[in-house]
DNA sequence: CTAGGGGCTGTAGTCACTACAGGGTCAAGC
DNA sequence: GCTTGACCCTGTAGTGACTACAGCCCCTAG
């Protein structure tokens, strides 16, 4: 239980990961290779550990795998200006404002839709009937 | 010109949909295969203009292929009740709105995680502290 | 008759995992 | 010592909805 010397399965029941997706974090260059035991078995430490949790918790918050290999770049070098890393996070917040925005508009366009449906025959459904082109008048096919 | 022999390409250009797409679709088996030229090219009619143009309304309103697959089923059956259309809209509604309400608690925690940030160097980056584990005081490798 | 713009098939890449298949290792209980 | 079963290993293929490319064929205008 010393949590210098841990499994794979140990580090991912301690982040909430999968197995494969620790691996998989170790292939694309997000996790360093740990050392391995006699038996060939991945060894981590609390490093590997902290760093883990901090790539759970950008994936939670919606950075991709690549804003945060970024961040973890710019965390290293600590004397350097967290001017980039602000710069990240707020393009970051940017995209999540904007399908904010997208959702929201295609929501409004659903209850339109939806309101509208009588729940007749097909033949009379205006839910069909909108999104389909404006000049068929018969079946879509 | 006739809408009535088309190529791939002019059923692309009218749909607003890339030519690979319009196979893809084809090979997904969401549009018919169309008859063939002597030279083996693609000719599409009326009909197949009209089914890819609900397609790719439905795809804007963020309908996923199988929620297609599903409406383009039930709305060739005209007799039919259209409540099965009207669960589907629904069903896509609830998981739009699910989508918004997870965005938006997401925003707020980027806002937070901004407004917090002096922008001095990385070592005092509240951005990158909120990333980390609470228990990493130094840096994440 | 040739140049180019389109069309054809089939395969592989994207993103962030997830799910095997087919094996090896390890600790506990008998 | 042996077996059982939980865990680990590698490598590959699948997800969704396309997109891109390689290497070829066809068609039309000049």
């Amino acid at each position: 239980m010393n949590p210098n010397i841990m499994t794979i399965g140990h580090l991912a029941r301690e982040t909430g990961t999968k197995v494969e997706t620790v691996r998989f974090y170790e292939k694309s260059g997000l996790l360093p290779k740990p050392t391995r035991t006699e038996g060939n078995y991945r060894s981590y430490d609390r490093a590997h550990l902290n760093r883990l949790s901090f790539i759970r918790r950008a994936r939670d918050l919606g950075f991709s795998l690549d804003q945060i290999r970024a961040l973890l770049a710019l965390s290293d070098d600590r004397d350097r200006s967290c001017s980039a890393v602000d710069e990240i996070a707020k393009e970051h917040r940017r995209e999540v404002e904007r399908k904010i925005v997208d959702l929201q508009s295609l929501k409004k366009e659903l209850d339109r839709m939806i309101d509208q449906c009588g729940c007749g025959v097909v033949a009379d459904c205006r839910i069909i009937e909108s999104l389909s082109p404006p000049d068929a008048s018969g079946s879509i096919l």
